[in-house]
DNA sequence: TTATCTGCAAAGAATTTGCGGGAGG
DNA sequence: CCTCCCGCAAATTCTTTGCAGATAA
């Protein structure tokens, strides 16, 4: 059966190729931001022959039909993740300390981007937002371990 | 007279080469977004013995040093600007349809930020906002033009 | 069929790095 | 002086592209 992003494909009108087709299935599978080489690592994992050449045309293709967005984490390379739907708007928390990648929403959050582009006398079409954090270790009160309270 | 960047390098016992010192006037005299390749016109201009390598090499160092911050505004290079303090915090909102970018600062946002690391559990180092919009067309409004009441 | 897509390898663009001479403290 | 820095050019890394054969509609 078609995966989710295959089956915003065939809606979108795009030709569905076997490689777009598997890589719209590891899209649809993966909840993290894997770049282009992650990417093409699980694919190959379900089909070998296909190329990363194909992956970067195709992770083209998905951003400009609107279906992924790429993201920049501060390394060099892009991120991708699947749009799913105005409701699902989120952002990102990066822990500096590991480099994890966490998700979160806020309402308020929302609303407040809106107000201001309307205030400057813009529409919003799109917004990045990410934060840069170090773990408030809650334990590290209790048993004086702490250890890294440095930044950056 | 050295520039304010100048002093920040010697603040934090940089040493201060001829290359360096140029580079941090012209990010002291820039209030714009500048990309290595404008840095190292401009640079070029005051120095043209000065490398693209050195411009590179100094980015890199003064970020480490919290001197600067890199910026990614979705072209694929990277983009510098100077910290100039907490006040001072910004965001950008870039015109998609012009590609200027335009800083803004807004106190409830600087708040909920922080609120929001805090109940994620992680104490906020830094953060990047960008808003890409599109103008609202004021005058579409009388001429009853656009009519692009909202839906996105 | 027929336009589009794909793999391959080569090309491009942005950034980094090794090296020997040069400069700052 | 002695270490760190710089210019140069070559090397890396990420991404794009030309081409000829393969494929979806």
């Amino acid at each position: 059966m078609e995966s989710r992003v295959a089956r915003l494909c065939i809606e979108k009108g795009l030709k569905m190729t076997e490689p777009r087709r598997v890589i719209a299935r590891v899209l649809s599978e993966s909840d993290d931001h894997p770049d282009v080489e992650a990417l093409h690592g699980r694919v190959r994992d379900l089909d070998p022959t296909i190329s990363i050449a194909t992956v970067y045309r195709t992770m083209k293709l998905f951003e400009e039909t609107n279906i992924v967005t790429k993201r920049d984490f501060g390394d060099g390379r892009a991120r991708y993740e699947e749009i799913l739907g105005d409701e699902d708007h989120h952002h990102h928390l990066i822990d500096v300390t590991t480099g994890q990648v966490m998700e979160f929403h806020n309402e308020a959050l929302e609303a407040l981007k809106i107000r201001i582009a309307q205030d400057l006398g813009f529409k919003l079409v799109d917004h990045h937002l990410e934060l840069f954090g170090v773990p408030l270790n809650r334990d590290a009160k209790r048993d004086g371990d702490g250890g890294d309270s440095g930044g950056k």
